[in-house]
DNA sequence: GTCCAGGTCGCGC
DNA sequence: GCGCGACATGGA
């Protein structure tokens, strides 16, 4: 029996242990997110791809699961490159987190039993929480197709990429955002009136006034935590909710239309909902709401 | 041309 | 606290 302490690294090659039951393909699709660039899903071989900026430069990494996780990257990494590069993909496959008190209340529903297993009930992340505040306003009052093509532009526009291929750039760090500024974005990212909220929240973290990353396992309490997020410009309820889930906070839902439709068609004959309506129908799930409606099924 | 999309913000009451 | 319109962008 072959056992992998983790990272073990052969040239460009990463594994990595993952808990049981964990599907890749599931925990991808679980949410939009691996649509977003510089995440890639390719259906055909089951591969998320990635492009990163490690230590050592821009590195293109394809992430499989013949039996456990497998990360190949473009070029020889150092041993610095495959630990970052580890600790980034743990964090966005959510590789530690506990849910099992949520697989066993879900074990009593059968059809939410089902919806639930491809995923384990983990949606996809981003490595760093700068990145996921960025998209999700980026979701915000507008179609998935322009969501989908504002972050395109962001990363093609902003990205860093290895010398002498611009196809593949990661996402740009708050920095890189910064410094590009207002005309850049308004003229070429094109976030409409997102650009503001955008530009500040990379300003405030290149600036060193604002540190989102230190929110990310923090053990601060959730609603104190609901408050920093929701300070953060352009991020109102629907974002922190969005935001929490990401953290790994379930308890509250991200009321916007969709929650609303959903509520309505399932619970209510089509009839209109109040926010008291939807709150009502997920109560009962306490910290774990959220997944209790994303997984609802129809 | 008009409407609106997985909202948010600032205003007036 | 609550209701209302404006807000950039691009597709229907």
């Amino acid at each position: 029996m072959v056992c992998y302490d983790t990272p073990l690294v052969t040239y460009g090659l990463i594994r990595l242990q993952t808990p049981p039951g964990f599907r890749l393909s599931g925990v991808a699709t679980a949410h939009g997110w691996h649509a977003l660039a510089p995440y890639r899903w390719d259906a055909e071989t089951g591969t998320l791809h990635r492009i990163e900026e490690l230590p050592g430069g821009v590195t293109h990494l394809q992430i499989t699961q013949p039996d456990t996780i497998l990360v190949r990257a473009d070029r020889t990494l150092t041993s610095a490159d495959a630990r970052e590069a580890e600790r980034r993909l743990r964090w966005s496959l959510r590789l530690e987190e506990d849910l099992s008190e949520f697989h066993a209340l879900c074990a009593s529903d059968q059809a939410l039993c089902e919806a639930v297993r491809p995923s384990g009930g983990r949606l996809l992340r981003c490595p760093t929480l700068f990145e996921d505040v960025i998209k999700v306003v980026l979701t915000t009052n507008t179609t998935w197709t322009q969501t989908k093509a504002m972050a395109a532009r962001l990363v093609a526009t902003l990205g860093a990429h290895a010398p002498g291929d611009p196809s593949l750039r990661a996402f740009p760090p708050p920095e890189a955002v910064a410094v590009a500024g207002e005309i850049v974005l308004k003229e070429q990212i094109r976030l409409g009136y997102r650009n503001t909220s955008v530009l500040r929240i990379a300003e405030d973290v290149a600036e060193g006034k604002l540190d989102l990353e230190a929110l990310k396992d923090s053990d601060l309490p959730t609603p104190e935590l609901r408050k920093r997020l929701l300070a953060l410009p352009g991020v109102g309820p629907y974002a922190t909710a969005t935001l929490l889930m990401i953290l790994g906070r379930y308890d509250e839902l991200g009321i916007d239309t969709e929650l609303r439709s959903h509520v309505s068609r399932k619970y209510f004959n089509g009839e209109a909902v109040s926010e008291k309506d939807m709150r009502a129908v997920y109560e009962h799930w306490g910290q774990w709401r959220y997944l209790a409606y994303w997984f609802d099924p129809q």
